[in-house]
DNA sequence: CTATTAATTAACCACCGGTCAATAAGGAGG
DNA sequence: CCTCCTTATTGACCGGTGGTTAATTAATAG
Protein backbone atom coordinates (compact mmCIF):
# COMPACT_ATOMS: atom_id res chain seq x y z
CA UNK A 1 0.00 0.00 0.00
CA UNK A 2 2.73 2.10 0.66
CA UNK A 3 5.80 1.39 -1.42
CA UNK A 4 8.64 4.53 -1.12
CA UNK A 5 8.18 5.77 2.10
CA UNK A 6 9.42 9.66 1.38
CA UNK A 7 12.11 8.63 4.27
CA UNK A 8 14.81 10.24 2.53
CA UNK A 9 13.13 13.01 1.55
CA UNK A 10 14.40 14.28 -1.45
CA UNK A 11 12.20 16.90 -2.45
CA UNK A 12 9.52 18.02 0.11
CA UNK A 13 7.03 21.01 0.00
CA UNK A 14 8.30 22.40 2.82
CA UNK A 15 11.92 22.52 1.22
CA UNK A 16 10.00 24.34 -1.77
CA UNK A 17 8.23 26.22 0.20
CA UNK A 18 11.34 27.77 2.50
CA UNK A 19 13.08 28.03 -0.68
CA UNK A 20 10.50 30.46 -2.29
CA UNK A 21 9.99 32.09 0.85
CA UNK A 22 14.07 32.98 1.06
CA UNK A 23 13.90 34.40 -2.55
CA UNK A 24 10.59 35.81 -1.82
CA UNK A 25 11.73 38.32 0.71
CA UNK A 26 14.38 40.14 -1.35
CA UNK A 27 12.82 39.72 -4.74
CA UNK A 28 8.83 40.27 -5.80
CA UNK A 29 6.35 37.68 -6.73
CA UNK A 30 7.32 38.14 -10.69
CA UNK A 31 11.03 38.00 -10.07
CA UNK A 32 10.77 34.89 -8.12
CA UNK A 33 10.35 31.75 -10.88
CA UNK A 34 9.63 28.10 -10.73
CA UNK A 35 13.26 28.01 -12.24
CA UNK A 36 15.01 29.84 -9.84
CA UNK A 37 13.67 27.76 -6.82
CA UNK A 38 14.61 24.46 -8.32
CA UNK A 39 18.07 25.55 -9.53
CA UNK A 40 18.94 26.66 -5.61
CA UNK A 41 17.40 23.63 -4.69
CA UNK A 42 18.83 21.87 -6.91
CA UNK A 43 16.36 20.04 -9.19
CA UNK A 44 14.43 20.26 -12.17
CA UNK A 45 11.94 22.77 -12.54
CA UNK A 46 9.75 20.27 -13.46
CA UNK A 47 10.01 18.21 -10.05
CA UNK A 48 8.19 21.29 -8.37
CA UNK A 49 4.85 20.85 -9.91
CA UNK A 50 4.28 16.75 -8.60
CA UNK A 51 4.79 19.00 -5.10
CA UNK A 52 2.71 22.07 -6.39
CA UNK A 53 -0.09 22.23 -9.26
CA UNK A 54 1.53 25.88 -10.21
CA UNK A 55 3.09 28.57 -8.55
CA UNK A 56 0.38 30.71 -7.12
CA UNK A 57 -0.17 27.33 -5.01
CA UNK A 58 3.37 28.26 -3.39
CA UNK A 59 2.63 31.60 -2.83
CA UNK A 60 -0.41 31.03 -1.68
CA UNK A 61 1.07 28.68 1.39
CA UNK A 62 3.30 31.40 1.83
CA UNK A 63 0.94 34.26 2.40
CA UNK A 64 -1.41 32.37 4.53
CA UNK A 65 1.69 32.72 7.09
CA UNK A 66 1.58 36.08 6.70
CA UNK A 67 -1.87 36.76 7.06
CA UNK A 68 -1.44 34.67 10.73
CA UNK A 69 1.28 37.05 11.41
CA UNK A 70 -0.77 39.97 10.76
CA UNK A 71 -3.86 38.89 12.47
CA UNK A 72 -1.46 37.96 15.87
CA UNK A 73 -0.01 41.17 15.56
CA UNK A 74 -3.55 42.87 15.70
CA UNK A 75 -4.24 40.38 18.65
CA UNK A 76 -1.21 41.06 20.68
CA UNK A 77 -1.52 44.86 20.74
CA UNK A 78 -5.38 44.46 21.52
CA UNK A 79 -4.07 41.91 24.20
CA UNK A 80 -1.59 44.53 25.58
CA UNK A 81 -1.36 46.51 29.23
CA UNK A 82 -2.04 50.37 27.87
CA UNK A 83 -4.94 52.06 27.48
CA UNK A 84 -7.25 52.42 24.73
CA UNK A 85 -5.83 55.66 22.97
CA UNK A 86 -2.11 54.10 22.92
CA UNK A 87 -3.36 50.50 21.88
CA UNK A 88 -5.31 52.15 18.97
CA UNK A 89 -2.24 53.99 17.95
CA UNK A 90 -0.19 50.65 18.30
CA UNK A 91 -2.80 48.83 16.15
CA UNK A 92 -2.37 51.69 13.27
CA UNK A 93 1.63 51.81 13.87
CA UNK A 94 1.69 47.62 13.88
CA UNK A 95 -0.77 47.72 10.38
CA UNK A 96 2.15 50.31 8.75
CA UNK A 97 4.73 48.62 10.15
CA UNK A 98 3.99 44.99 8.80
CA UNK A 99 3.48 46.37 5.58
CA UNK A 100 6.66 48.13 5.42
CA UNK A 101 8.52 44.88 6.83
CA UNK A 102 7.44 42.30 4.40
CA UNK A 103 6.83 44.20 1.09
CA UNK A 104 7.24 41.73 -0.91
CA UNK A 105 4.29 39.75 0.87
CA UNK A 106 2.07 43.03 1.12
CA UNK A 107 2.09 43.36 -2.06
CA UNK A 108 0.50 40.18 -3.22
CA UNK A 109 -1.30 40.09 0.13
CA UNK A 110 -3.24 43.52 -0.78
CA UNK A 111 -1.69 45.19 -3.64
CA UNK A 112 -1.78 43.45 -6.67
CA UNK A 113 -4.43 42.22 -8.98
CA UNK A 114 -3.24 39.20 -10.68
CA UNK A 115 -5.60 36.83 -11.56
CA UNK A 116 -3.38 34.41 -10.69
CA UNK A 117 -2.79 34.64 -6.55
CA UNK A 118 -6.13 36.27 -6.43
CA UNK A 119 -8.88 34.72 -5.11
CA UNK A 120 -7.65 32.70 -2.40
CA UNK A 121 -5.67 35.81 -0.55
CA UNK A 122 -9.08 37.85 -1.37
CA UNK A 123 -10.64 36.02 1.54
CA UNK A 124 -7.85 36.28 4.05
CA UNK A 125 -7.69 39.70 3.33
CA UNK A 126 -11.26 40.33 4.49
CA UNK A 127 -10.91 38.38 7.15
CA UNK A 128 -7.77 40.64 8.20
CA UNK A 129 -9.72 43.43 7.61
CA UNK A 130 -13.03 42.29 9.85
CA UNK A 131 -10.65 42.08 12.69
CA UNK A 132 -9.16 45.27 12.14
CA UNK A 133 -12.25 46.76 12.04
CA UNK A 134 -13.71 45.31 15.24
CA UNK A 135 -10.12 46.48 17.11
CA UNK A 136 -10.81 49.72 15.94
CA UNK A 137 -14.46 50.14 17.33
CA UNK A 138 -13.57 48.61 20.73
CA UNK A 139 -10.80 50.72 20.96
CA UNK A 140 -12.80 53.88 20.55
CA UNK A 141 -14.74 56.11 23.50
CA UNK A 142 -17.42 56.14 21.28
CA UNK A 143 -19.55 54.60 18.86
CA UNK A 144 -17.81 55.30 15.37
CA UNK A 145 -19.13 55.16 11.52
CA UNK A 146 -18.12 52.38 9.89
CA UNK A 147 -17.48 54.29 7.19
CA UNK A 148 -14.74 56.13 9.33
CA UNK A 149 -13.00 52.99 9.92
CA UNK A 150 -13.08 51.81 6.33
CA UNK A 151 -11.69 55.49 5.48
CA UNK A 152 -8.82 54.63 7.90
CA UNK A 153 -7.89 51.30 7.09
CA UNK A 154 -7.68 52.88 3.48
CA UNK A 155 -5.21 55.80 4.68
CA UNK A 156 -2.91 53.01 6.29
CA UNK A 157 -3.11 50.61 2.90
CA UNK A 158 -2.51 54.01 1.21
CA UNK A 159 0.54 54.55 3.24
CA UNK A 160 1.87 51.53 2.47
CA UNK A 161 1.75 51.36 -0.92
CA UNK A 162 3.18 55.35 -0.77
CA UNK A 163 6.40 54.31 1.60
CA UNK A 164 7.11 51.15 -0.13
CA UNK A 165 8.64 52.92 -2.92
CA UNK A 166 10.55 55.38 -0.37
CA UNK A 167 11.95 53.13 2.39
CA UNK A 168 12.73 49.33 2.60
CA UNK A 169 11.79 48.96 6.14
CA UNK A 170 9.42 50.40 8.99
CA UNK A 171 12.68 51.72 10.65
CA UNK A 172 13.25 53.78 7.93
CA UNK A 173 9.93 55.37 8.13
CA UNK A 174 9.15 55.78 12.05
CA UNK A 175 8.45 59.35 12.33
CA UNK A 176 6.40 59.53 8.53
CA UNK A 177 4.23 56.21 10.59
CA UNK A 178 4.19 57.86 13.81
CA UNK A 179 2.61 61.13 12.41
CA UNK A 180 0.56 59.30 9.89
CA UNK A 181 -0.98 57.29 12.47
CA UNK A 182 -1.50 60.37 15.07
CA UNK A 183 -3.38 62.13 11.84
CA UNK A 184 -5.98 59.08 11.58
CA UNK A 185 -6.46 58.82 15.43
CA UNK A 186 -7.30 62.63 15.38
CA UNK A 187 -9.49 62.10 12.79
CA UNK A 188 -11.37 59.54 14.17
CA UNK A 189 -11.42 60.98 17.41
CA UNK A 190 -13.61 64.18 16.22
CA UNK A 191 -15.40 61.70 13.76
CA UNK A 192 -18.46 61.77 16.44
CA UNK A 193 -19.30 65.33 15.00
CA UNK A 194 -20.31 64.38 11.94
CA UNK A 195 -24.04 65.25 10.63
CA UNK A 196 -26.91 62.48 10.29
CA UNK B 1 19.98 65.15 -46.38
CA UNK B 2 16.83 63.80 -46.11
CA UNK B 3 16.30 60.93 -48.11
CA UNK B 4 12.82 59.08 -47.65
CA UNK B 5 10.69 61.79 -46.41
CA UNK B 6 8.15 60.52 -43.88
CA UNK B 7 5.51 61.32 -46.03
CA UNK B 8 3.80 57.76 -47.29
CA UNK B 9 3.83 57.21 -43.11
CA UNK B 10 4.87 53.67 -42.80
CA UNK B 11 4.84 53.50 -39.67
CA UNK B 12 4.92 56.31 -37.00
CA UNK B 13 5.76 56.85 -33.36
CA UNK B 14 2.14 58.23 -33.09
CA UNK B 15 0.44 55.14 -34.48
CA UNK B 16 2.52 52.75 -32.09
CA UNK B 17 1.59 55.26 -29.10
CA UNK B 18 -1.78 55.14 -30.32
CA UNK B 19 -1.99 51.76 -30.47
CA UNK B 20 -0.61 50.70 -27.05
CA UNK B 21 -2.89 53.01 -25.94
CA UNK B 22 -5.69 51.56 -26.91
CA UNK B 23 -4.65 48.30 -25.55
CA UNK B 24 -3.68 50.39 -21.97
CA UNK B 25 -7.34 50.98 -21.50
CA UNK B 26 -8.08 47.56 -21.03
CA UNK B 27 -5.18 45.76 -20.43
CA UNK B 28 -2.41 46.09 -17.83
CA UNK B 29 1.26 47.20 -18.82
CA UNK B 30 2.40 43.45 -18.59
CA UNK B 31 -0.65 42.64 -20.90
CA UNK B 32 0.25 44.82 -23.74
CA UNK B 33 3.41 43.60 -25.62
CA UNK B 34 5.34 44.48 -28.34
CA UNK B 35 4.08 41.55 -29.55
CA UNK B 36 0.70 42.33 -29.30
CA UNK B 37 1.00 45.88 -30.74
CA UNK B 38 2.58 45.06 -33.54
CA UNK B 39 0.13 42.53 -34.48
CA UNK B 40 -2.23 44.64 -34.38
CA UNK B 41 -0.53 46.76 -36.48
CA UNK B 42 0.62 44.58 -39.15
CA UNK B 43 4.39 44.69 -38.45
CA UNK B 44 6.72 42.89 -36.85
CA UNK B 45 7.23 43.82 -33.33
CA UNK B 46 11.07 44.99 -34.12
CA UNK B 47 10.17 47.79 -36.30
CA UNK B 48 8.56 49.10 -32.96
CA UNK B 49 12.46 49.14 -31.42
CA UNK B 50 12.92 51.67 -34.96
CA UNK B 51 10.75 53.60 -33.02
CA UNK B 52 11.35 53.32 -29.45
CA UNK B 53 14.78 52.21 -27.75
CA UNK B 54 12.11 49.82 -25.45
CA UNK B 55 8.55 49.45 -23.96
CA UNK B 56 9.39 51.92 -21.27
CA UNK B 57 9.65 54.51 -23.27
CA UNK B 58 6.22 53.81 -25.28
CA UNK B 59 4.69 54.12 -22.33
CA UNK B 60 6.34 56.65 -20.69
CA UNK B 61 4.78 58.93 -23.68
CA UNK B 62 1.80 57.40 -23.03
CA UNK B 63 1.99 57.99 -18.81
CA UNK B 64 3.17 61.55 -19.42
CA UNK B 65 -0.38 62.48 -21.45
CA UNK B 66 -2.16 61.72 -18.27
CA UNK B 67 0.00 63.01 -15.61
CA UNK B 68 -0.95 66.26 -17.84
CA UNK B 69 -4.79 65.14 -17.20
CA UNK B 70 -4.52 65.03 -13.79
CA UNK B 71 -2.53 68.05 -13.24
CA UNK B 72 -5.13 69.81 -15.50
CA UNK B 73 -8.20 68.46 -13.95
CA UNK B 74 -7.26 69.72 -10.54
CA UNK B 75 -6.38 73.59 -12.39
CA UNK B 76 -9.97 73.51 -13.42
CA UNK B 77 -11.39 72.60 -10.03
CA UNK B 78 -9.14 75.31 -8.62
CA UNK B 79 -10.34 77.63 -11.56
CA UNK B 80 -14.02 77.01 -10.87
CA UNK B 81 -16.47 79.60 -9.28
CA UNK B 82 -17.58 77.41 -5.98
CA UNK B 83 -16.51 78.38 -2.57
CA UNK B 84 -13.26 76.64 -1.11
CA UNK B 85 -14.99 73.78 0.67
CA UNK B 86 -16.61 72.46 -2.44
CA UNK B 87 -13.85 73.43 -4.25
CA UNK B 88 -11.58 71.41 -1.91
CA UNK B 89 -14.22 68.40 -1.90
CA UNK B 90 -13.61 68.77 -5.95
CA UNK B 91 -10.05 68.47 -6.02
CA UNK B 92 -10.30 64.79 -3.51
CA UNK B 93 -13.18 63.13 -5.32
CA UNK B 94 -11.75 64.29 -8.58
CA UNK B 95 -8.21 62.69 -7.70
CA UNK B 96 -10.10 59.38 -6.75
CA UNK B 97 -12.23 59.54 -10.18
CA UNK B 98 -9.60 59.91 -12.12
CA UNK B 99 -7.67 56.80 -10.59
CA UNK B 100 -10.58 54.95 -10.61
CA UNK B 101 -11.01 55.88 -14.35
CA UNK B 102 -7.50 55.46 -15.33
CA UNK B 103 -6.67 52.02 -13.53
CA UNK B 104 -4.22 50.64 -16.12
CA UNK B 105 -2.70 54.38 -16.22
CA UNK B 106 -2.88 54.90 -12.47
CA UNK B 107 -0.65 51.83 -11.85
CA UNK B 108 1.59 52.58 -13.64
CA UNK B 109 2.33 56.13 -12.43
CA UNK B 110 1.96 55.84 -9.02
CA UNK B 111 1.33 51.80 -7.84
CA UNK B 112 3.74 49.87 -9.83
CA UNK B 113 7.77 49.49 -8.67
CA UNK B 114 8.92 48.17 -11.82
CA UNK B 115 12.45 49.06 -12.42
CA UNK B 116 11.50 49.69 -16.14
CA UNK B 117 9.32 52.52 -16.10
CA UNK B 118 10.06 53.60 -12.87
CA UNK B 119 12.44 56.66 -12.47
CA UNK B 120 10.71 58.22 -15.48
CA UNK B 121 7.77 58.78 -13.93
CA UNK B 122 8.83 59.12 -10.46
CA UNK B 123 9.49 62.57 -11.01
CA UNK B 124 6.13 63.71 -13.26
CA UNK B 125 4.45 62.02 -9.87
CA UNK B 126 6.56 64.83 -7.59
CA UNK B 127 5.30 67.20 -9.51
CA UNK B 128 1.62 66.61 -9.61
CA UNK B 129 2.20 65.74 -5.64
CA UNK B 130 3.09 69.69 -5.08
CA UNK B 131 0.63 70.85 -7.13
CA UNK B 132 -1.95 68.88 -5.01
CA UNK B 133 -0.19 69.81 -1.48
CA UNK B 134 -0.61 73.82 -3.11
CA UNK B 135 -3.98 73.48 -3.82
CA UNK B 136 -5.00 71.97 -0.65
CA UNK B 137 -3.18 74.40 1.40
CA UNK B 138 -4.57 77.71 -0.30
CA UNK B 139 -8.32 76.58 -0.15
CA UNK B 140 -7.76 75.75 3.61
CA UNK B 141 -8.97 78.43 5.46
CA UNK B 142 -6.53 78.09 8.04
CA UNK B 143 -2.53 76.82 8.15
CA UNK B 144 -2.15 73.18 7.24
CA UNK B 145 0.53 71.25 8.43
CA UNK B 146 2.38 69.91 5.77
CA UNK B 147 2.49 66.48 6.90
CA UNK B 148 -1.58 66.61 7.37
CA UNK B 149 -1.61 67.16 3.60
CA UNK B 150 0.51 64.50 2.90
CA UNK B 151 -1.47 62.17 4.90
CA UNK B 152 -4.28 63.20 2.92
CA UNK B 153 -2.95 62.50 -0.23
CA UNK B 154 -2.19 59.10 1.05
CA UNK B 155 -5.53 58.31 2.53
CA UNK B 156 -6.64 59.46 -1.11
CA UNK B 157 -4.02 57.52 -2.99
CA UNK B 158 -4.86 54.32 -0.37
CA UNK B 159 -8.57 54.92 -1.62
CA UNK B 160 -7.52 54.39 -5.52
CA UNK B 161 -5.19 51.52 -4.91
CA UNK B 162 -8.23 49.70 -2.62
CA UNK B 163 -11.13 50.45 -4.68
CA UNK B 164 -9.29 48.94 -8.08
CA UNK B 165 -9.91 45.70 -6.93
CA UNK B 166 -13.87 46.13 -6.86
CA UNK B 167 -14.54 48.83 -9.22
CA UNK B 168 -14.57 49.31 -13.03
CA UNK B 169 -14.74 53.04 -12.70
CA UNK B 170 -15.44 56.03 -10.63
CA UNK B 171 -18.96 55.74 -11.04
CA UNK B 172 -19.62 52.42 -9.63
CA UNK B 173 -18.11 53.81 -6.15
CA UNK B 174 -19.31 57.44 -6.44
CA UNK B 175 -21.14 57.08 -2.94
CA UNK B 176 -17.47 55.56 -1.43
CA UNK B 177 -15.39 58.19 -2.96
CA UNK B 178 -17.85 60.96 -1.67
CA UNK B 179 -17.71 60.01 1.53
CA UNK B 180 -14.03 59.39 2.07
CA UNK B 181 -13.79 62.70 0.76
CA UNK B 182 -15.76 64.13 3.62
CA UNK B 183 -13.50 62.50 6.20
CA UNK B 184 -10.51 63.98 4.77
CA UNK B 185 -11.90 66.96 5.06
CA UNK B 186 -13.70 66.76 8.35
CA UNK B 187 -10.06 65.33 9.30
CA UNK B 188 -8.08 68.58 7.90
CA UNK B 189 -11.04 70.88 9.00
CA UNK B 190 -9.87 69.55 12.62
CA UNK B 191 -6.35 69.82 11.97
CA UNK B 192 -5.91 72.99 13.71
CA UNK B 193 -6.56 71.36 17.30
CA UNK B 194 -3.18 69.27 16.89
CA UNK B 195 -0.49 70.29 19.51
CA UNK B 196 3.03 71.87 18.75
C1' DC C 1 22.15 55.74 -61.75
C1' DT C 2 24.12 55.59 -57.50
C1' DA C 3 24.90 56.64 -52.77
C1' DT C 4 22.62 57.54 -48.68
C1' DT C 5 19.51 56.80 -45.27
C1' DA C 6 14.98 55.46 -43.18
C1' DA C 7 12.32 51.61 -42.23
C1' DT C 8 11.44 46.79 -41.77
C1' DT C 9 12.01 42.02 -41.30
C1' DA C 10 13.15 37.74 -39.32
C1' DA C 11 16.14 35.13 -36.94
C1' DC C 12 18.15 35.10 -32.61
C1' DC C 13 18.81 35.52 -27.29
C1' DA C 14 17.46 34.45 -22.52
C1' DC C 15 13.88 34.22 -19.86
C1' DC C 16 8.98 32.73 -18.05
C1' DG C 17 4.93 29.13 -16.45
C1' DG C 18 3.35 24.90 -17.49
C1' DT C 19 2.93 19.87 -19.42
C1' DC C 20 4.19 15.23 -19.97
C1' DA C 21 6.33 10.86 -21.50
C1' DA C 22 10.16 8.48 -20.00
C1' DT C 23 12.73 7.02 -16.31
C1' DA C 24 14.91 6.16 -11.87
C1' DA C 25 14.37 4.55 -7.21
C1' DG C 26 12.65 2.26 -3.49
C1' DG C 27 9.78 -1.07 -0.89
C1' DA C 28 6.19 -5.18 -0.97
C1' DG C 29 5.12 -9.68 -2.22
C1' DG C 30 6.23 -13.76 -4.36
C1' DC D 1 16.49 -12.95 -6.01
C1' DC D 2 13.38 -10.87 -9.00
C1' DT D 3 9.30 -8.93 -10.31
C1' DC D 4 5.58 -5.38 -9.60
C1' DC D 5 3.88 -1.14 -8.28
C1' DT D 6 4.12 3.33 -6.66
C1' DT D 7 6.45 7.57 -6.00
C1' DA D 8 9.46 10.93 -7.41
C1' DT D 9 12.24 13.15 -10.85
C1' DT D 10 14.06 14.45 -15.15
C1' DG D 11 14.48 17.01 -19.35
C1' DA D 12 12.58 17.93 -23.59
C1' DC D 13 8.94 20.53 -25.25
C1' DC D 14 5.12 24.26 -25.86
C1' DG D 15 3.81 28.94 -26.42
C1' DG D 16 4.66 33.11 -24.54
C1' DT D 17 7.48 37.44 -23.03
C1' DG D 18 11.06 41.69 -23.83
C1' DG D 19 14.95 42.81 -26.25
C1' DT D 20 18.84 42.83 -30.00
C1' DT D 21 20.72 43.02 -34.54
C1' DA D 22 22.39 41.73 -39.27
C1' DA D 23 20.47 41.85 -43.49
C1' DT D 24 17.32 43.80 -46.48
C1' DT D 25 14.02 46.83 -48.79
C1' DA D 26 12.61 51.17 -50.41
C1' DA D 27 12.66 55.92 -51.27
C1' DT D 28 14.97 60.03 -52.31
C1' DA D 29 18.84 63.45 -53.08
C1' DG D 30 22.55 64.32 -55.84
Amino acid sequence: MSPRKPSTKDLTKEMIINEAHKQFITKDFHQVSMRSIAKELGCSHGAIYYHFKNKAEIFYAILSDYFSELNNTLDENMNGPEDHNTKLLNVFVGYMAFGLNHQSQYELMFIMRDREIDGLSQEAANVSYEKFAQAVQSLSMTELLISDIHSTFIALHGFVTHYRHYVKNYEEAKEAVDIHAKFLIKALTHSESSSS
